[in-house]
DNA sequence: TGTAGATTTAATGTCAGACAATTAAAGTCC
DNA sequence: GGACTTTAATTGTCTGACATTAAATCTACA
């Protein structure tokens, strides 16, 4: 494992690079330390804060933990779900939020995503992710909930639908895109009538997943992806209106 | 924006999240120059290189970039789709390999969410992406291919079919699906008449997608995963059968 | 002999100060 | 006014040191 010093690119990120690549190609195992950052200091012929900072970018991709003390040192850290999770949520967020993605692509790309979780949660969901759907459904219909907590509640209905398919690979990739989604949900203001109609369409959708009827989860779907477009639409239209207006009067 | 020098975390640590929950806040804005190492250093109270691990955790994330000279610095990066597409292609590939993920499983999930593409890749697909399918359904055929090659030219099919969606949210987040199997399905070796099978049923969803069939591509889909499962499981059982033969004679 | 406590040791975490390399801007000369 | 030189600011890297942590080892005493 050697670098080339009249490389342009930090020595920092080829260590780091190395490393990586002996991770991902299995020359580093699970749970197996690395050579202390003296030690790697010395074969990369390089200094101990240089070491380091490569240490931290491998650190905060998850790629290894570090321990101190005695028989403390880095060692090759097991990507778990959980963390595979934040990485996605951060990435798929500040994906949308920074490159001026319509609401109306990501919202396309979010609801064709759990349609494919449909016809397997459908199937597959236990009482629990049921119990979970209702819940939510329930604390919707409640009066006087602010828009932020019913958004943060449709998540977590749709994430429940989504584990419901008893795929741990299918949450993950979808975490990301129903979590990317709240920002820009929160963006819309939600009327009485907009959320008895999200409401009711949950129920629609909780009622056949309950009935282990997958077109009909598939359907519900659908018709929510129309309603949340429509009110996006009409939202951003009034408000582009209203910004009109209110340059006329300038 | 301070941080807690009682707090056990690594203080670096620290100073990453402080300055990452302020981009994704939206109080660092994309582009934006942040204060210099030497200012940071001060700002939090800390040395310069506990700084540079922190900025060196948020490059590993293309959260910032740097550049040296005289109007240098750290800058606000914005998170481009391609470095979106490169970090979660890394972190399925490690969470696929690092967690005895079944074949069963990820192969689901990969085909569940290529179905959500199905329809409207069927709709919007254009020339381009048709005239990709087709010629790697064409390298596909070529006698003398390695294994690892007809996977690569296999998920760069994949991939003009998500692309033809025409969504790029949906194609960043199919990327992680997509790649993330490549390692799995290079575990299987083909057989010529698995191949040819496969061939056709790559030139059944081609056909479709070019006569703008959704219906058709997600049956051809829905048929080529049922063929990777059984293929799979039928060479992980003569694998598993080899290895007790050789296990009895040892 | 066994165990509780003290000591040692090896590692990461942090700091201070210095120099090298790079790059844009300011200054200078023709 | 344009080409060249100088300057200044910033990141990249190095050296050496000390602080902190935690396991392993040693020691004293029952």
């Amino acid at each position: 494992m050697k670098i080339d010093p009249s490389n342009p690119a930090d020595l920092s990120a080829q260590i780091a690079t190395a490393i990586r690549d002996a991770i991902i190609g299995g020359h580093l195992i699970v749970d197996q330390r690395l050579p202390s950052e003296a030690e790697l200091a010395e074969q990369f012929e390089v200094s101990r804060p240089t070491v380091r900072e490569a240490l931290k970018r491998l650190a905060a991709q998850s790629l290894i933990r570090t321990q101190r003390g005695a028989t403390g040192g880095a060692f090759v850290n097991r990507l778990s779900f959980p963390d595979a999770y934040a990485q996605q949520i951060t990435t798929s967020t500040l994906l949308l939020s920074m490159n001026a993605v319509s609401f109306e692509t990501a919202c396309e790309a979010r609801f064709a995503l759990e349609r494919a979780c449909a016809p397997l949660s459908a199937e597959r969901r236990t009482a629990d992710h049921l119990a979970t759907m209702r819940a939510e459904i329930h604390r919707q219909a409640q009066p006087g909930l602010t828009d932020e907590a019913f958004c943060a509640s449709d998540v977590a209905f749709h994430r429940a639908l989504v584990d419901g398919a008893g795929n741990p690979v299918l949450s993950y990739q979808l975490a990301g895109a129903v979590e990317a989604m709240q920002p820009l949900m929160n963006m819309i203001t939600f009327t009485a009538r907009d959320r008895a109609r999200i409401v009711a369409l949950h129920q629609e959708i909780a009622d056949a997943a309950e009935a282990h009827d997958g077109k009909a989860v598939t359907a519900g779907l659908t018709a929510l992806e129309a309603e949340t477009q429509q009110l996006a639409q009409s939202v951003f239209a009034a408000r582009a209106a209203r910004n009109a207006e209110a340059a006329g009067r300038r």
